[in-house]
RNA sequence: GUGAGCGUAGCUCAAUGGUCAGAGCAUUGGACUGUGGCUCCAAGGGUUGGGGGUUCGAGUCCCCUCGCUCACCCCA
């Protein structure tokens, strides 16, 4: 094969883009229904924008950006997420002037240089949604319910809702410390990766799968157990909404999330019918990022959903979304039968009817099986016989009953109407 | 970046180191001169991913390379 796409860079095409557009659809009634406006924002953006927001010394920044320099030289990065984007054109045109809270969504591919795998693409698409503006408990669970609202309307069972509160910048510094008083004189016994957390992101060791490392953190202090009296507070009624809105959940104090924006309130929707990258959905509190940004104190809060994932437990667990298929097929048989068919079609088309014609002299027979074989609906046959007497045989493919209509009177034709 | 597995027709897969690399499905045509699905027949379709080596002889063994897949890492 000469040309192929670059790696982990894949094609979307049908039947599969019809799954896709479904989606796409889903999410837009139902994030409208909270109140989302979409953002379009650019796939490039300034480099410095990334590694302020994801973090310096995260993986996202550190190996997987595809980053390169612009004709002027300057550093130029295809967008890993979508939240830091948002957040720029949110305090570059002044969007928290606006009443707040301020909600957005967002769909488009996202890019990462990493080793490709089952769910993980170099480019993927997001849905994403981000909330600005407010920061009490009610957006987050309205947030999170959202979430699931709009994966009940997909009908994708067996999710599981998990929660955590990483606390804010007053808290987590304490529980960094406990935690890594915990581990003590211990790290000799980590993993080689863990060893280097411990130094610079020691809460990452918690969601490691190396079994010396899950031995070693058993009985260590619990994030939720360090919070600040306001993390606790919010916390504590983000669970008790939770309840109330009926959101089965469980707590997870061992999620970490990779972007350091994050505060407080972290979520992340998992699915069994994934492979080893199974979040389909993840999200949370960002409280500080705007500010940080250069934009006026914002407390905010958003998630992303992960598009081909999505797809793929669609794909695995529900019936495929059919084609659409031609009403009619006209099979015509000569030059001036051709003629004929392509100018019915044509004011066919023009009411909004799909119409497919046969091409290149094919026989009768072989342009009929093409008609079953698009799951078209009914045939038109025009040949010399149905030009000499002004009416066409019809043949309606489901059932193989047929007829006959004035070509004047096709546009009335009671068929297609039908479903 | 690390590790493992796999590359044969459009797809799924056969072929002890030994004739001209096969089958099913799919495609196209025919049986049925202007009527689909079912059946039968036929045809087209291959640089066995690429390169080198061993051998009288390589799809098969060895080396290199490219690609795909899964996992680690990380994440949606």
């Amino acid at each position: 094969m000469k040309y192929t796409a670059l790696k982990g860079i894949h094609d979307i095409f049908p039947p599969d883009i019809y799954i896709w557009k479904k989606v796409e659809s889903v999410a837009e009634e139902v994030l409208s229904s909270y109140g989302f406006h979409e953002i379009r924002v650019p796939i490039i953006e300034s480099t410095d924008i990334f590694i302020r927001s994801i973090g310096e010394t995260t993986d996202i920044v550190e190996k997987e950006m595809y980053t390169f320099p612009d004709k002027a030289g300057r550093s130029i990065t295809l967008r890993p997420e979508g939240t830091a984007p948002v957040v720029r054109s949110y305090i570059e045109n002044h969007l928290y002037n606006m009443p707040s809270p301020q909600k957005f969504f967002y769909a488009g591919p996202m890019f990462r240089y990493e080793r490709p795998q089952k769910g993980r693409f170099r480019q993927f698409y997001q849905i994403g949604a981000e909330a600005f503006g407010a920061a009490e408990p009610k957006l987050d669970a309205e947030i999170i319910s959202m979430l699931k609202l709009f994966l009940e309307r997909l009908s994708l069972k067996e999710l599981n809702f998990e929660v955590n509160s990483i606390g804010c910048e007053m808290c987590r510094p304490d529980y960094k410390k406990a935690l890594t008083a915990f581990l003590g004189d211990r790290t000799d016994a980590l993993c080689p990766d863990c060893q280097r957390r411990h130094s610079h992101n020691p809460l990452r060791i918690l969601d490691c799968k190396v079994n010396a490392c899950i031995e070693l953190r058993k009985g260590a202090p619990q994030v939720t157990n360090y919070l600040c009296k306001e993390c606790k507070e919010h916390f504590g009624e983000l669970l008790a909404l939770l309840k109330l809105l009926n959101i089965s959940h469980i707590i997870n104090p061992n999620m970490v999330r990779g972007l350091d924006y994050y505060t407080r309130t972290t979520f992340e929707v998992t699915s069994e019918h994934l492979g080893a990258q199974k979040a389909v959905a993840a999200g949370g509190r960002y409280d500080r990022l705007v500010e940080e940004f250069g934009g006026p104190p914002t407390p905010a809060i958003g998630f992303a959903i992960g598009m081909e994932r999505l797809v793929e437990i669609l794909k695995t667990c529900q019936s495929e979304l059919e084609t659409p298929s031609p009403k009619i097929f006209f099979a015509t048989i000569g030059r001036q039968a051709d003629r004929e068919g392509l100018s019915i079609a044509e004011k066919l088309r023009s009411k909004g009817i799909q119409v497919e014609l046969g091409y290149g002299n094919a026989s009768l027979k072989s342009q009929i099986r093409r008609a079953d074989r698009l799951n078209a609906d009914y045939v038109f046959i025009i040949g010399e016989d149905e030009l000499k007497s002004g009416r066409i045989k019809w043949k309606k493919l489901k059932d193989a009953s047929h007829g006959e209509i004035g070509i004047g009177e096709i546009e009335s034709f009671s068929g297609l109407f039908q479903s």
